[in-house]
DNA sequence: TTATTTTCAGGGGAAACCCTTAAAAATCCT
DNA sequence: AGGATTTTTAAGGGTTTCCCCTGAAAATAA
């Protein structure tokens, strides 16, 4: 039984590249690659491999929110991601949403099957370096970005109350202070999470189980 | 060894009513009554009971929230929501919530009694006619409030991209349509899923796993 | 052909969001 | 105890987005 691989990412050059790296290895076949998540959604319908290598700067949707759908739909189903990315807080999300392995673009054909077999016996897979920052990672050196989120009792607070669909005037109310010094929370507690806007800040508030 | 039961409710009548209704009952101990959310989450810290009856219209927080977070406190606890609301969406969010039990307030001593025993069994328990209604529930029959949420093709798609913190602009221009059509969408969403906002909204979508 | 869905508009008010600046107040450090 | 840091407070002033209401015409579906 050969192990089947899609692939999705948005530049043909990488594609074509692990493509050919895998393409003459016996026990790996390439059955499909994507370009955008839309077209990574509706192909797996059809068409669901063992394992995805999935691009995770993706054009249409975001990494975490599109494995989070795929894994969804397709309980069996490998995902490893694939980025340039070395962002710690960001592997961290990507894990959080279930992926099973995550590797740096610049990786060789070895690490690359490595990878594909850890994770088809159900473990998972981080290259060295980035297991080796998961460890170094005391609590301190994630500041402002990410996961390994520090809100302060105050910021919290109006997380929860924005979360109970207040609005600023209301908090302001509940907690005696003034709307601006809301606001301001709220402004710092969207940098803090990397939220656009108030969806996104109770996205992951609830991803990352900050609500009570 | 007796059954220790807490009451919320803000209603003293209800409070004493429930109270001396159990209170000459030598296997049940009311150990506590509260009459906010916050004075319940706070009395919890320190002396938590087997069963709690919550009264779920409390004035500070919405039942939905509160039992969700006393549960997540208090992993052995055992909440029966307290109610005149018989609205069956409201059930089935409690439910999903992870409350153990669903009581009208209009109810005798035996079936309290009949129902902590039960959740104390570790089983559901819902009301004769409670659980009438859950079952003839054909989809039709809730339309627009609370759970068995139908949305459309088109209204997926949108929550799916408020969801993405994408603008109304944005989305607008995603799915070919006017940012008015978006607006609308997005209105009558949040009149299906009973949110005041869009964070409400997203809650909502995320509890019910209408997000993709 | 009714019902539902999707589309769109005008107009207005409220709320959210952004940027900067900054002063108390609480907390930490040695 | 005294300075350093973090947290909390707050304002001014502007832009954007959201939310609400009404009304209504196409396009689809039942």
């Amino acid at each position: 039984m050969k192990i089947n691989i899609s692939i999705t990412d948005d530049h043909k050059m990488v594609l074509q590249g692990i493509q050919s790296m895998l393409n003459n290895t016996p026990e790996i076949k390439v059955v499909e690659t994507y370009e955008t998540a839309q077209e990574t959604i509706n192909g797996l319908e059809k068409q669901c491999p063992d394992v995805l290598l999935l691009d995770i700067n993706l054009p249409d949707i975001n990494g975490i929110d599109l494995s989070k759908q795929l894994l969804k739909k397709h309980s069996d189903l490998k995902i490893i991601a694939l980025t340039n990315f070395e962002d710690i807080s960001f592997v961290k999300r990507m894990l959080k949403q279930g992926v099973h392995g995550y590797l740096l673009k610049n990786t060789d054909k070895l690490e690359i099957l490595e990878a594909l077999k850890t994770v088809l016996s159900g473990e998972l897979y981080l290259q060295k370096d980035i297991q080796k920052k998961l460890i170094n990672q005391t609590p301190k050196q994630t500041f402002n970005n990410g996961l390994n989120i520090k809100l302060t009792r105050r910021e919290q607070e109006v997380l929860q109350a924005i979360s109970e669909e207040l609005t600023t005037h209301e908090i302001s109310e509940k907690l005696f202070i003034s709307p601006k010094t809301v606001e301001t929370h709220r402004s710092n507690i969207m940098l803090k999470l990397g939220a656009k806007n108030s969806v996104g800040m109770i996205k992951i508030a609830i991803e990352n189980d900050l609500l009570t």
